[in-house]
DNA sequence: TTCTTTTTGTACCATTTAGTACATATTGGA
DNA sequence: TCCAATATGTACTAAATGGTACAAAAAGAA
């Protein structure tokens, strides 16, 4: 009864009017986009495929046609979400900026990134569930995540050569703390708040937040 | 016949050599720690009590008969993950320490207990997961965190008043900074290892992550 | 001992859910 | 226009799994 009735209202929103129109792009993006809402909600293991279907016009059957299974469309959704991060347009943005205020800029960017982007952190903390064992099979992931540390890297080094900088620090680490401090911010948010009765969505709470991560990161790196 | 043999061992390895012995402490917390270890490891959807039961020298009968239900046993093994932390001890010995010392020591524990303490870090990743829809209806959580950031406040005092730590700042925030970098140091390791092809688990690694925690934490709140 | 309460064991059930069998429609090319 | 490949829908199945019905043994009080 209810599937004729949104059979009939998927009909209906076709731009055709009656007849069907086969479009795979769209429907595999639908099925992903609803794939990391649901994944990132429960996580591998608590998510339904039937609710996945059930959030996009298609059926369960076109799952197991583009992606083969859970874990395929788990796969899938988990290399969509990492790719949403896009830091080519920032690289040339903060190439023209002294090192500290590029420092900060990037620190504040990555902030308001994991804040925006709940999805992206869920799915990464699900995946820290599975320790990693799916992400491990993921072929070009490496590559996505690598220009956060070349990004850190070029202003490090230009602060260095200006002496506001002080030496014998290693990227990779400035760029592990900026991210264990972005990140906790919002997957920990829950039993964080809970516990120390914070509303830590409120706008003074995230600006405050925000503004210490970022003198924590730039004290770190800062000559004195 | 699995089962069979099962109820042979244990009533072999039992003291009395055939008897039954009531023991309700000890199947209670043999339970426990089974479900953190499950609980930790899958999440509350992934886990199974089955599994749970099977890892115990009881029954599967015996979970519903002390905890009720898998959401009743979920909740009970959150709280004692939680309770395991104890900072009494550290209080006492914080207080005969140098300001600044003190809190490099507090943060190395921290650091320390994080590391050693795994499922307690997964079980609370879990509970983010579900949005912290369990703890929330645990009675005496809050009182079990609270000290944390007492300890700091204090520390944080004496270093003001000896004029060796800035003005200004709020405990929670140092607490929390104190948290996200240690926490993230364990719940992250599987995906930031393999994007960052670190060993996260060597002993170097530790040891330089860990200082560089330390020191991150010091220069924010150090007077310049 | 005898009786009630607490504690434990076994076999089973009802439901959920990943995945599939079977069918049909669309599309683009020969 | 006809055919093969691609794309979609429906109804079903087999297995896993949370939970329970039905018993019965231990413990302690009388």
């Amino acid at each position: 009864m209810d599937n004729l009735v949104q059979k009939l209202v998927a009909a209906d929103s076709d731009e055709t009017g009656v007849k069907r129109v086969n479009d795979a792009e769209r429907t595999r993006a639908e099925i992903l986009s609803a794939a990391i809402q649901e994944f990132g909600e429960k996580g591998l293991a608590g998510a339904r495929i039937d609710e996945i279907a059930a959030a996009t016009r298609t059926s369960k059957r076109m799952i197991y046609y583009y992606f083969g299974s859970k874990v395929g469309l788990y796969l899938a959704a988990l290399e969509a979400s990492y790719g949403d991060t896009r830091d080519g347009e920032l690289a040339l943005q903060l190439d023209n900026m002294e090192p500290e205020a590029a420092l900060r800029t990037l620190t504040t960017v990555t902030f308001d990134h994991h804040l925006q982007n709940e999805n992206y952190v869920r799915m990464v903390m699900a995946e820290n569930i599975n320790r990693g064992r799916y992400l491990a099979q993921s072929q070009h992931i490496q590559e996505l995540n690598r220009p956060a540390i070349t990004l850190i890297g070029a202003i490090y080094e230009r602060g260095v050569a200006k002496g506001v900088f002080r030496t014998g620090l290693d990227p990779a680490d400035i760029h592990a703390s900026i991210s264990a401090l972005t990140f906790f911010n919002v997957s920990n948010r829950h039993t964080f708040g809970l516990i120390f009765n914070q509303d830590i969505g409120s706008p003074s709470y995230i600006a405050k937040r925000r503004e210490n991560i970022v003198q924590m990161v730039l004290r770190y790196v800062k000559q004195l």
